[in-house]
DNA sequence: GCCAACGTTGGC
DNA sequence: GCCAACGTTGGC
């Protein structure tokens, strides 16, 4: 089983959007950078992922969710209507992917940016290195336990 | 709200 | 294929 990180705006689809709805999948879309594209392809079912807020007040890893439907299009790059719109974008040939997601569990406590800064083994996480924006990405099993560590 | 860092676009 | 311009991300 493989390990990932995914960041999201917490009003937009936060670890609390999950856990309200626990026996529920939830479609994670608009994902628009390839190399993130490329991460959700290479997700298997049974994964498990850490929810990460960013662009709020309290920045950090605030849960765990876990990969219920492996890679399908992404429903949102064919709707006109949609801010995921890719006129670019076929059914034929689609450029974007979705997963599907259900909750595992809040972490008892968020863990924050500059904690994971201070952590050893963590400085090759894509998240914690300077100017990085990679939206989905891997996370080892060790820096996987070494993040979880710091909640138990 | 600012702005540094980054990815993408498009002219050449 | 290069690279300047642009738009976006995301911490502060």
């Amino acid at each position: 089983m493989a390990h990932w990180l995914m960041k999201t705006e917490p009003d937009e689809c936060g670890i609390d959007d999950f856990a309200q709805a626990p026996e529920t999948a939830i479609t994670w879309d608009g994902v628009r950078n390839y190399q993130a594209r490329n991460f959700i392809k290479a997700m298997s079912a049974g994964d498990e992922v850490f929810i990460y807020h960013s662009s709020c007040k309290h920045i950090g890893i605030a849960g765990v969710v876990k990969v219920v439907k492996t890679a399908f299009p992404d429903p949102t790059q064919f709707h006109p209507d949609s801010p995921y719109f890719d006129e670019k974008s076929t059914r034929d040939n689609p450029r974007w992917q979705s997963v599907d997601l259900r909750f595992v569990s809040k972490l008892p406590r968020l863990i924050p940016l500059n904690e994971l800064k201070t952590l050893p083994g963590l400085e090759e996480l894509a998240l914690v290195k300077r100017g990085s924006r990679l939206s989905v990405m891997p996370v080892s099993a060790e820096q996987w336990q070494i993040i979880l560590r710091q909640v138990s």
